[in-house]
DNA sequence: TTGCATGCTGTAGCGGCTACAGGATCAAGG
DNA sequence: CCTTGATCCTGTAGCCGCTACAGCATGCAA
C-alpha cells in the first residue's frame, strides 16, 4: 500500500487531481491508514493510470467514468468501448478540421499584413462590415 | 443608436455575451437611455463583430484586448499585429499537431478491438504497467 | 529536538461564457 | 386604458477539469 505521494508518481496524476478525482466520485474512497492519509494499491494506482491515459487521448470525465464502468463489468463490452472510442475520434477530426480552417484564415491575415505601419489591413479586414 | 438585441444581430454575439465583455472591460460601458437600457452605435457594434471574428479565429480575449489597444492608436502598428497573429498561428499549428497525435492512438486503439465480446483488448492497453 | 517533507480539509480561482431568477419597461392590439 | 408578450435590467450560480492556495496536523531523518 502505497501513499498518495507514491500513488501520483507511479500514475502520473498529480496529489490534488487525484483528490479532485475522488472528490467527484471518478475513483472510490480510498483507503485510510490509521494516521487519516490515503493508501492506494496496486489496483488503485493501475486505474489514475487508465484515467491519465485516457485524458491524454482527449476523452471527457464522463467517457472515462463509463469506460470505467465497462472495464469493471465482468463482460468488457469491447463493443462498447470502440463504439465510445469512434465517437471520440469522429470528434478529434472535427477539432483538427475546424482547426484547420482557423489555419488557413490567419495564414490570409497575416499575409494581409504588410508591416507597412499604420492602418493595418488584417485589423481592417476584422472591422469590416 | 440601437439596442442591446439589435447589437446582438448585427455582431453575431449574444446578448448575455455582449453584457459578460462590458463587465469584463472588453470593451467600454455602453451609452444608456433615459430608461436604464444600453444603446450601442456603429462603432460599438463593429468592435463586437471584430471580437466575434477573432474569437471565431481562436484569439484569447487577452489577445483581443490588445488587438483593440493597437487598433485605437493613430498608428496602429501593422508589425504587432502581424506579430501577435503570427504567435497565435504557431499555436493553432501545435494545437493541430497535438491532436494528430491523439487521432492516430485512437486510430490504434480503435483497431485493438477485435469486437469479440469479453476482456477487450483497449482496455488491456490503457491500463497496462 | 529541530526542521523539512508530506499529508489533510476546505475554499477560491482560471477562461469564456451560459443560464437562470426576479423584476422593470416597452410596443402593439383590443 | 388595459393586457399581453417581447425585450431589457441586475445579480448570481454553474459549466469543465483542474490548480492553487491557506492553515493546519503529522512523519521522518540528522
Amino acid at each position: 500500500m502505497r501513499t498518495i505521494g507514491e500513488a501520483s508518481k507511479h500514475s502520473g496524476v498529480t496529489i490534488e487531481t487525484i483528490r479532485y478525482y475522488e472528490r467527484e466520485g471518478i475513483v472510490p474512497k480510498a483507503d485510510r491508514h490509521a494516521n487519516g492519509r490515503r493508501l492506494y494499491d496496486e489496483a488503485a494506482i493501475a486505474r489514475l493510470r487508465f484515467i491519465r491515459r485516457c485524458r491524454d487521448l482527449g476523452f471527457s470525465i464522463g467517457d472515462i467514468r463509463a469506460l470505467l464502468d465497462l472495464s469493471s463489468t465482468t463482460t468488457q463490452s469491447c463493443w462498447e468501448v470502440r463504439s465510445l472510442s469512434e465517437r471520440h475520434l469522429a470528434d478529434v477530426r472535427a477539432r483538427i478540421a475546424d482547426l484547420q480552417e482557423i489555419e488557413a484564415a490567419l495564414v490570409n491575415l497575416v499575409q494581409a499584413c504588410d508591416d507597412q505601419g499604420d492602418d493595418c489591413p488584417a485589423l481592417k479586414v476584422l472591422f469590416a462590415k
